[in-house]
DNA sequence: AGAAGTTTGTGAACGCGAGAACAAACTCGT
DNA sequence: ACGAGTTTGTTCTCGCGTTCACAAACTTCT
């Protein structure tokens, strides 16, 4: 039997560009819900989400047709479509790792639980912060990792620790039997093939910034 | 006057996919400095900063012939030179608006600091915010963000505000003077030309690796 | 019903970035 | 001094992503 092509078929590969601008256009449609919009055009969806109106035809065309020419697209029913596609219609559960400023942040940051996320353990290495509560979640022991991932079912995992131990807790992750890591340690993972690693690195942002900042004076001076 | 190339010449246009690989270089030749190395090659500092050594060489290619062939690089040289490059030689003073917990985090997160950005300034609309210290910092009104920007002389902003603050905030930023903008709320922010926006969105990293999770998932059920 | 106006979906052209591969330039040992 | 070994800088090729431009398909008006 030949498998066909449908619309709905998963396997389908969706370019990497494509499925980094998935959530943006989800995040543009449900404030158009939230507005009451029933129809949009590419154009206007394209504003809202901060892209041209034709790279937005072309990414959703990867999804399947869900608009009507001469119409546009319903909002809703293309909001949903996007959701299945990236997977948010079901619940994650997700695990943090350090519990330190930035986990803190991580842990009472809405947009998680609004978006399909579920912060379902925070663990730190450090035992006095084990029995504090961070958004209603206890914080407990770094060893608790592999229970809480069989048990929970977890596939991702978030690290807000330190660069040095970053390492080891990805390590332990892996052997744990997550498959997808979000890093926002500045370090540079090694995961064997089959793990998906994102990193976030708030420096970063800041020093290309930085560069184009300092070309601007430059190109300044050159005119005065 | 024909204006000359030099291997110094700031004028010079770095491809934005080298720009955003050059802080990664900087952390990892940083680490390679402390460790006490004096000299690396390609390969090693490539495998630190977990990229390829041939996209290395052409990435360092840019900023001009720093490396000796048969030799390699000098770790304290190659470390100024890309610093230098970016921008980070200097120090940028940077203000944070919305001190929430991203704010605190943000305010309290050594990695500006020690890559040459320094925090002159935390603002909060909430008046009950203010007067805290975070970071050996005050909270300070948001009204009094153009003072502050015009006296300190500050180009790069940072918002941690909800995503309904965020354009209001970006607004009084440009018409204050600031130049660049790192945004941490959810949302598109439009600015003039002239003003460069980065944005870093948490949830959008982890929607990103739930579409992949997903397909893990369903690609396993192909098979079983 | 048919013409005029809108808007989607997509084929085609273009530009940029990734990676392979190699010549040039250096070191080291003899 | 010279050959063998090493490593950089750069050229070339390929693939991906962006953008343009337009046919197809829908709505609306007469």
């Amino acid at each position: 039997m030949v498998s066909a092509r449908t619309s709905s078929d998963p396997a389908r590969d969706i370019p990497e560009a494509t499925v980094a601008r998935l959530p943006v256009y989800l995040r543009a449609l449900t404030t158009l819900v939230d507005a009451g919009t029933s129809t949009c055009s590419s154009e206007e969806l394209a504003q809202a989400a901060g892209v041209n109106s034709a790279k937005l035809r072309k990414d959703l065309s990867y999804l399947g047709s869900y608009g009507t020419r001469g119409v546009g697209y319903d909002v809703e029913y293309l909001r949903y479509q996007i959701a299945r596609e990236i997977g948010v219609t079901q619940d994650w559960p997700v695990v943090i790792v350090g519990i330190g400023n930035l986990g803190h942040a991580l842990a009472n940051y809405s947009g998680f639980r609004s978006r399909g996320f579920r912060v379902v353990a925070l663990l730190d290495a450090d035992p006095r912060r084990h029995q504090e509560a961070v958004a209603g979640v206890v914080v407990r022991p770094f060893a608790d990792l592999e229970r809480i991932v069989e048990e929970q079912d977890v596939a991702i995992g978030v690290i807000a620790t330190p660069a040095v131990a970053s390492q080891d807790v990805a390590d332990r992750m892996v052997a744990a039997g997550i498959t997808s890591i979000l890093n926002f340690a500045p370090s540079v993972l090694a995961v064997p093939d089959g793990v998906d690693v994102r990193k976030v690195d708030l420096s970063i942002e800041l020093q290309i910034l930085a560069y184009h900042e300092q070309r601007k004076s430059s190109a300044a001076e050159v005119i005065a």
